[in-house]
DNA sequence: CTGGGGAAGGGGCCC
DNA sequence: TGGGCCCCTTCCCCA
C-alpha cells in the first residue's frame, strides 16, 4: 500500500511552512538578504548544508558564489524540486545556478543545470529566451517531488502573491534579467528579511565574519568558565557560521558536487555539545527550548519572545512580525553619520515626539507617527525608519519609495529646522559648562538631566542617562525590526534570535545568554537560597522570586 | 480551577 | 561595549 503523492504533499507543506516562517530554525545570510529555512530540509538536500546546520543557526554564504536572487531560486528548488518560471532561464542564469549548486553541493540542481547548458549548446537560439528547464524522468535518486520541472505548480505558493499585482514593483521587476546583480528589494519573498540599511557593514567574503548581521557587532560571547560546551558558540561561533564552508573564510569552496566538505573544526566537539540544541538538564523542570521564531496566530514567524511577551496564540494580544525592509541603496552608510545622529538627538526631549527627524547618513529616522502602532492589526509590514505599518508588502514598498523621493528634500528641510533647537553632536560640548550647573558651594560642575533633574557624576553619565528619556529607539533588530534604546540591548536581543548561549552550566549543560543567568542557575544545583523573606522566612534562589513573593504578602495585607 | 513557587527569558538602565 | 542588576513576564509543576 502506498499513499500516492505523499512525498509531494509533504514537501508542499514544508514549503508553505517556510513561506510563513513556521518552525524555521536557521537563517541563511546572502549578502544583504536573510532567508529562513528548515535545517532538516537543507541537510537533506545539500551535503554542504548538512555539514553546517547541526552547528549553526546562522550561515553566511559566499556572495561570490551565490547572489541573493540565485539563492532564492536555489531555495525554491530545494523546497519544490522546480525552478521558477518567473525568471527567464538563460545561459547566464543557469551558469549562476550551476555555480551556486556546486558551491552548495546540490547534486541534483547541478546536474540539471549542466543538462540545461548542454541543451542550450545544442540549441543556441533558445538560450536567451525563457525556456523550461524540465525533465520528464525522475531524478536519479528519486527526488521526492518527482520530475524536475519548470512549473507554476502550487508548490510555488511562496511567491505567488507577488505575481498577483501586475503593475506593482514586483511585477515590473519580473522583467529584469535573471541573475542580474544589484537585486532590488521587491524581488524578495516574504520569508526574506533584509539587513538594515543602518550600520550595515560589509558582508563581503573578506570580512571574515557576519559581524552581527552587518551591524559590525560581535554577537558571540565567551564562556567565562572554560566550559567544555562552548564550542559552537565560542567567540568564533559567528566566524564558524561563515567558515570554513561559508565563504567568508573559504575562498575556494568545493566546486564539484561530489566533493566532500572539509571537516569542521568543531565537528568532533564534546558529546555534550548537543546541549545547545537539546539541553540535557537534570533540573527540576528544564524549560523547553525555544526556537528562534515563535509562530503567531497568523502563521507569521514571531521574533522569539515577542509572541510570549505580548501574548502567544490563545486569544491574547498579538504582535505580529515586523517586516524589516530598509533601503539597500543606503546600506553602506557611513557610521559617522549615525553617530552624529545618535548623539545629536540627545538634546531632543520627549516633547519632540512625533515630529523630530533624525538623520542616519542618507537615511532619516523619524519618530513613529502619533497614534500609529507599528505592526499591529492588519499592518504587518512596517517601515522601520518611520514606524508606519502597511497591510501589504506592495504598499510598504511604495511607501519606502516615498522616503527615497523625499529624502533630499527632507535633508534640506532638516538643515533649516535643526538650525535652532535641534543640536548636533558637534554643537554640544559635553564639557561645556554652559550646559551644566555648578554645585553650590563648590567649583564642581553639576551634571543635571534636563528632563528629570537627576544628577550625574560626569558628562558621559549624563548623556547615557538622558538617552533613557528618548522616545527614539535608535537600534532596530535586523531580524525582527524591534527597536532598542541601546546598542548593547539590541546585541543581546539578537543573540536570542541566533540562539547564541555562550554561558554553559557545567553541571547540566544548560546554556544561557547571560552570565548572570548562569550564576543564578547554579544555585539550582548548589541548593543555595540567598534570598529570604523577612516576613515568613521562606527562601528563594532568585531575588525576583522573592520580590514576587513579597508582593503576595503586600497584596494579602 | 486556582494560586504559589521554581525556573527561566527578555528589556531597561546604570556603571 | 559589556557586566550586573532590576523589573516584568511566562511557563511549568504542584498542592
Amino acid at each position: 500500500m502506498e499513499q500516492q503523492e505523499h512525498a509531494k504533499q509533504l514537501l508542499l507543506q514544508l514549503n508553505q511552512q517556510r513561506s510563513k516562517g513556521y518552525l524555521c530554525d536557521i537563517i541563511i545570510v546572502v549578502e544583504n538578504a536573510l532567508f529562513r529555512a528548515h535545517k532538516n530540509v537543507l541537510a537533506a538536500s545539500s551535503v554542504y548544508f548538512k555539514s553546517l546546520v547541526p552547528h549553526d543557526n546562522l550561515i553566511n554564504l559566499d556572495t561570490d558564489m551565490v547572489s541573493p536572487s540565485v539563492f532564492r531560486q536555489v531555495l525554491d528548488f530545494i523546497y519544490t524540486g522546480c525552478l521558477s518560471n518567473s525568471d527567464p532561464i538563460n545561459d547566464h542564469s543557469v551558469s549562476s545556478l550551476l555555480t551556486a549548486a556546486c558551491y552548495l553541493q546540490l547534486t541534483e540542481l547541478a546536474a540539471l543545470c549542466r543538462k540545461k547548458l548542454k541543451h542550450n549548446d545544442q540549441t543556441p537560439s533558445s538560450s536567451n529566451k525563457p525556456t523550461p528547464v524540465s525533465s520528464t524522468s525522475p531524478t536519479p535518486n528519486g527526488h521526492p517531488t518527482g520530475p524536475l520541472c519548470l512549473s507554476s505548480t502550487p508548490l510555488r505558493a511562496t511567491h505567488q502573491h507577488h505575481n498577483n499585482h501586475s503593475g506593482s514593483r514586483e511585477g515590473n521587476r519580473r522583467n529584469q534579467r535573471p541573475g542580474q546583480e544589484g537585486r532590488l528589494r521587491g524581488d524578495l519573498s516574504e520569508e526574506e528579511v533584509f539587513i538594515s540599511g543602518s550600520r550595515c557593514a560589509s558582508l563581503s567574503p573578506s570580512s571574515g565574519k557576519v559581524n552581527g548581521l552587518g551591524l559590525g557587532l560581535d554577537l558571540s560571547k565567551r564562556s567565562p568558565s572554560g566550559s567544555t560546551t562552548t564550542d559552537e558558540v565560542s567567540p568564533s561561533s559567528l566566524n564558524q557560521s561563515s567558515s570554513p564552508h561559508s565563504s567568508s573564510l573559504s575562498p575556494t569552496p568545493p566546486t564539484t558536487a561530489s566533493a566532500k566538505p572539509e571537516p569542521r573544526e568543531n565537528q568532533e566537539a564534546p558529546a555534550n555539545t548537543s546541549a545547545v540544541l537539546q539541553p540535557r538538564s537534570p533540573c527540576k523542570r528544564p524549560r523547553h527550548h525555544r526556537e528562534a521564531f515563535d509562530l503567531g496566530e497568523t502563521g507569521k514567524a514571531l521574533p522569539n519572545g515577542l509572541a510570549k511577551r505580548h501574548g502567544a496564540p490563545g486569544g491574547k494580544k498579538l504582535v505580529r512580525e515586523k517586516r524589516v525592509i530598509m533601503k539597500l541603496e543606503d546600506r553602506e552608510v557611513d557610521g559617522e553619520d549615525l553617530d552624529h545622529s545618535e548623539d545629536s538627538s540627545h538634546s531632543g526631549s520627549e516633547g519632540d515626539g512625533g515630529g523630530k527627524r533624525r538623520r542616519n547618513g542618507n537615511y532619516i529616522f523619524r519618530q513613529p507617527q502619533p497614534g500609529f502602532e507599528p505592526g499591529v492589526g492588519d499592518n504587518l509590514y512596517v517601515c522601520i525608519p518611520c514606524g508606519k505599518g502597511f497591510p501589504s508588502s506592495e504598499q510598504l514598498n511604495a511607501h519606502v519609495d516615498t522616503h527615497t523621493q523625499d529624502e533630499v528634500y527632507l535633508e534640506d528641510e532638516d538643515e533649516d529646522e535643526e538650525g535652532g533647537s535641534y543640536l548636533k553632536e558637534e554643537d554640544v560640548d559635553p564639557d561645556d559648562s554652559s550646559s551644566q550647573g555648578v554645585e553650590p558651594g563648590t567649583n564642581e560642575p553639576q551634571y543635571l538631566c534636563t528632563v528629570c533633574g537627576k544628577s550625574c557624576k560626569d558628562a558621559a553619565s549624563l548623556r547615557q542617562h538622558e538617552k533613557s528619556h528618548w522616545l527614539n529607539r535608535t537600534f532596530p533588530c535586523n531580524i525582527c525590526g524591534k527597536p532598542f534604546t541601546q546598542r548593547g540591548t539590541m546585541t543581546r536581543h539578537m543573540r536570542s534570535h541566533l540562539g547564541l548561549k555562550p554561558f554553559a552550566c557545567e553541571e547540566c549543560g544548560m546554556r544561557f545568554t547571560r552570565q548572570y543567568r548562569l550564576v543564578e542557575h547554579m544555585r539550582v544545583h548548589s541548593g543555595e537560597k540567598p534570598y529570604a523573606c523577612q516576613l515568613c522566612g521562606v527562601k528563594f534562589t532568585q531575588q525576583r522570586n522573592l520580590l514576587s513573593h513579597l508582593k503576595m504578602h503586600t497584596s494579602a495585607s
